[in-house]
RNA sequence: GGCGUUGUAGCUCAGUUGGUUAGAGCGCCGCCCUGUCACGGCGGAGGUCGAGGGUUCGAGCCCCUUCAACGUCGCCA
């Protein structure tokens, strides 16, 4: 009676017992009076050997192809010695066919499945069920697993409730464009997929629920990226009676925790704790990569007596920087080089880039004419330059120079591989401003979302000076990547409805209309609460190495949001469109 | 919507200054092969060069338009 055993469960213990193996043909060997032929599962991969003298099997065996399905019964029996393969796990060993019968056959992959080779992703999307029987997607789903599983013990643990909260909810848009779902009852009336959870775990919270967590599907209309989807997860927290460090005491220890059972690392604690405005001071970003230094530097002192016409100004203006960014070894670079790098600067957003080496043979300078000696020496030890290094200097309103000082100084890392995929550099960024200027209307906008509270005792500045405002808003960062946000919302009715009203300038019709239902919950005894919410998909590709998020999700949407294996989305038929009362414009 | 990169055999790619019949490796098909594991040997099939238009005696290569994929800016409270 054969045992059943995964593809990669054989080994020495095994020999003598015969043993059943389904699974795919990885591989066929066929010398003619002997094949042999890899069995392929999610565990491993085993060598099954057919012998001519049990010829049904054996001429079975010839016909076989890569990604056959088989069952194959067998003796396991150690390998002739010298014919091990250390490369694979169970090499020590083979199984002696005595029985194959083809579950099913396969035509002949479009790609490789055998092979690590790069294949363009948009055929891998097509044929995603063969994508995802290769050992990268299988390693990768694998450890999101695992990063999912430690999420719900951590959280069950400590008395966290998970609890589902509808897709089909109302369109109350909080700055992405919302996707609607027509109601065949309700004809003109939609529902919205949620953008979050972020309004219902609250009132969970006025619920009564106290401790809630949820690994939740949000959907957002917007334009995707190698880190974002239109469809995507998030690990969603929210807890009552809480302040700022209780909640993130627990997600430090939660992703101290995940990061241990489902990679083995160990986070170096406490994580430290950067304030938003040092943030983009030292680092030129509000999700600083901290895997390497090379901190900006401020040099506008240097200018201030400058004859450069355009430095000038922006070194004696509080609003403005002269930022300084270090290119270790860059005095080794050309002038072609440094041309290159401004153009870089220049797509970064900024207006010229200014450079200056420090070779052995004495300084070299974009704008050398206007430097004396004296203020170059003066900026190289400002900046902290060695012999051979380089300085990129920029200049411009603190906004703008900070962020293209911060992008120039990921820039540097890329090319010097100082960004490395294996190291974990894991920050908190706290001390946001709780508004800041929107550039297109001239208003003010929520940094985080119109339901963060400010630092206690600040409130009185809401009519005054709201952008001078701190929030109880804290971002976890790794790596440069920003995982999540999360704050301790407004609980108070009276408040929440003056951000509405006097800072967002909304109509009371339209807060009625839109937050309603939240603004009336807030009218029953809500408690003080907050929480947090990781992007679960850039979290686990971080934790996996990858390059997009595409690789950590089972059927990924392309750059247009589309599903290239189900062609979605894709035309309905006029009656479906009619049973909805809707009806389509003709296109363009 | 903008910018960039890419598009040549099933896959990954090469293709010179515009010049004969567009190549390679892998895969696929057939035959041979009893210790391979990227098995090996011999033979073979397979191409609207993303699509459309133009320049030219002649276009995979030059020009215009367009489509798609990816990256990125805008956008994503």
């Amino acid at each position: 009676m054969a045992v059943r055993f995964s593809c990669g469960g054989v080994g020495i213990a095994q020999a003598g017992t015969v043993v059943d193996l389904r699974g795919w043909v990885n591989r066929r060997r066929d010398h003619g009076g002997l094949v042999f032929v890899d069995i392929r599962d999610r565990d491993g991969i085993t060598q099954v050997v057919f012998d001519p003298a049990l010829p049904e099997a054996f001429a079975l065996g010839h016909t076989l192809r890569n990604e056959d399905v088989i069952a194959v019964a067998g003796a396991v029996r150690a390998r002739p010695p010298g014919t091990e393969n250390p490369k694979l796990a169970t090499g020590a060993v083979e199984v002696a066919a005595s029985e194959l019968r083809v579950l099913s056959r396969s035509q002949t992959p479009p790609f490789p499945v055998n092979e690590e080779v790069d294949v363009d992703e948009s055929l891998r999307m097509q044929y995603r069920y063969l994508d995802l029987r290769r050992p990268r997607l299988q390693r990768n789903l694998t450890i999101r697993h695992k990063l999912v599983k430690a999420m719900r013990d951590f959280f069950d643990e400590r008395d966290f409730l998970e609890i589902e909260t509808p897709n089909l909810i109302k369109s109350t848009p909080e700055g992405a464009r919302d996707f609607l779902v027509p109601s065949r009852i309700s004809p003109g009336s939609f529902y919205a997929l949620p953008q979050s959870p972020q309004l219902l775990k609250q009132i969970l919270m006025i619920g009564g629920i106290g401790r809630y967590m949820q690994i939740a599907r949000c959907f957002r209309d917007e334009d995707s990226r190698a880190d974002r989807s239109v469809e995507f997860t998030q690990l969603d927290v929210e807890m009552s009676f809480v302040e700022e460090d209780d909640v993130m005491a627990v997600m430090e220890e939660c992703i101290v925790y995940v990061w241990q059972k489902a990679l083995g690392h160990a986070i170096p604690q406490p994580i430290v704790r950067i304030e938003y405005a040092d943030a983009l001071r030292r680092f030129g970003s509000d999700k600083p990569d901290l895997r390497f230094e090379l901190e900006l530097r401020d040099v506008a002192p240097l200018f201030a007596d400058t004859p450069i016409q355009f430095l000038h100004g922006h070194a004696r203006s509080e609003g403005s920087r002269i930022v300084a960014v270090r290119y270790p070894g860059g005095a080794s670079l050309s002038r072609r080089d440094f041309d290159a790098l401004t153009e870089t600067a220049k797509s970064f957003g900024a207006g010229g880039l200014i450079w200056i080496s420090f070779a052995q043979d004495g300084w070299k300078s974009s704008i050398a004419k206007l430097l004396d000696d004296a203020t170059v020496a003066a900026l190289r030890e400002a900046a902290g330059a060695q012999a051979g290094d380089a300085l990129l200097l920029v200049a411009g309103p603190s906004a703008e120079a900070s962020d293209v000082a911060g992008r120039l100084r990921l820039h540097v890392g890329d090319r010097l591989n100082l960004r490395d995929a294996a190291a974990y550099a894991f920050c908190w960024v706290v001390d946001f401003p709780l508004f800041e200027r929107d550039p297109e209307t001239g208003g003010l906008a929520p940094t985080h979302h119109p339901f963060t509270a400010p630092l206690p005792g600040q409130d009185a500045l809401l009519d005054s000076d709201p952008l001078a405002m701190r929030a109880q808003h804290y971002d976890l960062v790794l790596n440069g990547t920003e995982l999540g946000s999360g704050s301790i919302r407004i609980h108070d009715v009276d408040f929440q409805h003056r951000i509405f009203a006097d800072v967002f300038k909304l109509p009371e019709a339209e807060i009625a209309d839109r937050f309603g239902f939240f603004m009336e919950a807030l009218r029953y005894g809500a408690p003080p609460h907050g929480g947090m919410a990781w992007g679960l998909d850039r979290l686990a590709a971080l934790a996996c190495g990858a390059t997009s998020i595409r690789d950590v999700i089972a059927f990924p949407k392309n750059q247009n949001g589309r599903d290239l294996m189900m062609d979605a989305p894709s035309p309905v038929p006029a009656g479906a469109l009619r049973e909805l009362g809707l009806e389509l414009k003709k296109s363009r």
